[in-house]
DNA sequence: CAGTATTTTTTCGAGGCTCGAAAAAATAGA
DNA sequence: TCTATTTTTTCGAGCCTCGAAAAAATACTG
């Protein structure tokens, strides 16, 4: 059950959200915060004063070149870039993607490499994630010891406490507890998390006015993917990661699908499914492996010339689509989407078929009112996400440590 | 975005929880609710004090008759029958049924009508209520200023404020106002509610150890409703009142519904979809008005004596019922599920194929260890958990006000 | 039956936190 | 230079929770 309000959790909660505010606004004043708070000014000076002494934030004075305003100067209130560094690890097919990112959120150091994850042994590919991390950490450029909380994204199935990944397409092996992993490598506190999840915390961030409470980002690319924020949290279901979207049920009985299962979203619109369809394959045809991105947009680029099976199988993509959004909105009622993935270049085609399908249920009664955004590459939105999350991670449990949140790791992460 | 925590809500959510904490626990002692609320023994003290001087809380010496062990005896502390009242209203199809609960939760007073809710005019419907309502708060018997709140359920779509009736199958009126009516009649803060959120309300309180912080109530009577718990909180969608799993699809291009569009889970699942199949109707027929529980239980008969089109609707019940559980599975991850109403007795009926379609799907991964229970009589559910809905009220923002929460209302309710 | 052990509840002072009001600081216009 | 205006800090008041100790209420013990 929920648990009483203790007095010391006071000044740790106006703490967060202090910092909170500083993160979503950027240069805001002591005025500006109090007013978003809605804390007194006296709260807001006294917080802003203990920050700026523990180098959590720094004042930055010129806050407009013009200030038109009478009246004594706002001072703006903005992250002290060193006061901390998170590193965000993304593993995605055949790619290895690290960045060390500082307090304020900026790259300060990035490195890349290409694998191929689909045959690597376990250890190999456990083994490229620590050595990359461990050069990074080792880069004499850098101070290790303030590098504070460590996010890995991943294309797959990852368990409720983001601790491991239970299964991913990206490789044959599965249960890999990647957190831990590094967390018993580096001492430094790590989550595993899903990639779609990350990209719904990358486009809430660039986009806040479109995707503030309850948005949906969807990943078309080998597999449906979906990232999905209610009511202003991140639902990752009640035990596992949940949100699988691209297996809801399209047809029962219907196309084999990646997960061996019959009648997925996903059977129908993932890129294998898109290309079996479109080389009129039996819909019983075991999926294919890969299907390179030159290959999806020479395929898209087909259906666009002329009517044919390119087009139809991005039709009956854009169906499934349409149905499993339906019945989505029919229990969460429409949202805003967003399409990512190299897919989304080809949502011209999907999209007539999509709406059609939509228009069909029950969720998708005011259909010409949903929209849709398409941005074709994921991986800078997951690293995004990623940052995003160690971040808020250094921002919560580090720099507004309570009873319950602090760490025996907490405290020696802090610059 | 959430605000900051203010010095005097302190008070104000230790007592919310101090109250929650003894509606839960029914007699807990002071110290009980300590070890729950994590509150240290000083402010369970002061706060029970004070709340036993407003009459909110009472002590009730006989903790238990034999108790076995030394030292100074604990005091249970009980909530104060006389502290409040509210009243709860369930609108079903011809049906309409008024109780009065005290603040300890007991029914004191109550009034059930037949009506004809398809075919009254707006005008009647609403009067019908009002009347109802009123003739309750004018009961001699009963001290009218002690009802501090009401809460109306209805089977149907309700706004997100919890204001409106926006469409119900019991009447072919929508957009009906109700508690905005009874607010401005009585000058009782009121809420329109849904049927099966109530039901899962309801069985939270009634068996709070399988149905915790993630659940879902599914009522199988003429259509398919559901009330969702997810992480201890009722799940209402983003916008109207969500959850429409009935509405999900299960075959593109599909039975008839209901609702006018093809293939929702309803069209198989619902009485009528029953009933329809049973009668080897094409699947195209307008779906009947009503089919009574008699017949409906006689259906059931007629499918466990032989096999035959009876047996063959029930079977394809449970394959849309399994379908869209594993596609809502794959979203939220497999949670406990409570059958409620007429059907829930045909559960044995429809749990083989039920089962069968699940296994198809990926969120019924492991559906041997999903457990159904099964309830036939939801109208004392409903009413359980309206009345529990609008003491929660009382609860929070009569006995527990804070600056935004304080009503103009609230205070005159106080007993 | 008095004394001791044990458990629950209350009391009391200390320490923190937020708030409002007032003061101080910093600037633009007159 | 003075005044108006806006932002930020300071300071005392008022609450709230907490820990420790005291008080209360009972069971055991010889």
């Amino acid at each position: 059950m929920s648990v009483g309000i203790r007095h010391d959790d006071l000044r740790r909660r106006n703490r967060a959200m202090v910092i909170a505010a500083v993160r979503r606004a950027g240069q805001p004043s002591r005025t500006e915060i109090a007013a978003t708070t809605g804390l007194s000014h006296s709260t807001i000076s006294a917080i802003s004063s203990d920050l700026i002494g523990e180098g959590i934030l720094s004042e930055s004075k010129p806050s407009e070149a013009g200030s038109l305003k009478r009246g004594r100067p706002q001072v703006g209130l903005g992250l002290n870039p060193e006061a901390a560094a998170v590193m965000t690890v993304v593993l995605s097919l055949n790619f290895l993607s690290v960045a060390v990112i500082d307090y304020a959120g900026q790259v300060i150091a990035e490195e890349q490499r290409r694998l191929d994850t689909l045959t690597m042994s376990r250890d190999t590919l456990v083994g490229e994630c620590v050595a990359i991390v461990r050069r990074r950490l080792e880069d004499p450029d850098l101070d290790v010891r303030s590098v504070a909380r460590i996010a890995l994204a991943i294309q797959g199935i990852t368990d409720t406490r983001a601790r491991a990944m239970l299964w991913s397409p990206i490789t044959p092996h599965t249960d890999i507890a990647f957190a831990d992993i590094l967390e018993d490598e580096f001492g430094i506190p790590a989550t595993m998390e899903n990639d779609c999840n990350m990209m719904a915390i990358a486009l809430r961030r660039r986009d806040p006015d479109r995707y503030r409470d309850d948005f949906i980002a969807i990943l078309l690319s080998h597999g449906i993917g979906m990232g999905l924020v209610l009511k202003g949290e991140l639902f990752t279901g009640t035990h596992s990661s949940g949100g699988e979207f691209g297996h809801m049920i399209h047809q029962p009985h219907g196309a084999l699908c990646r997960c061996g299962r019959r009648g997925c979203v996903e059977a129908y619109a993932g890129n294998y499914a898109i290309w079996r369809s479109a080389r009129q394959m039996s819909e019983d045809a075991k999926p294919v492996a890969d299907v390179s991105d030159a290959d999806m947009r020479a395929l898209a680029s087909a259906a666009r010339e002329r009517d044919g099976p390119e087009r139809e199988a991005y039709r009956k993509a854009g169906e499934a689509l349409g149905y499993g959004l339906g019945s989505l909105f029919a229990l969460i009622d429409p949202a805003p989407v967003a399409m990512v993935g190299v897919s989304a270049a080809a949502f011209d085609l999907i999209e007539p078929a999509l709406r059609e399908a939509i228009a069909q249920t029950a969720g998708g009664q005011h259909s010409k009112s949903i929209s849709f955004d398409t941005e074709p590459n994921e991986l800078p939105l997951i690293r995004e996400g990623c940052a995003m999350r160690a971040l808020t991670f250094v921002d919560q449990e580090i720099f507004a440590p309570g009873t319950q949140a602090r760490s025996g790791l907490g405290g020696k992460n802090v610059a």
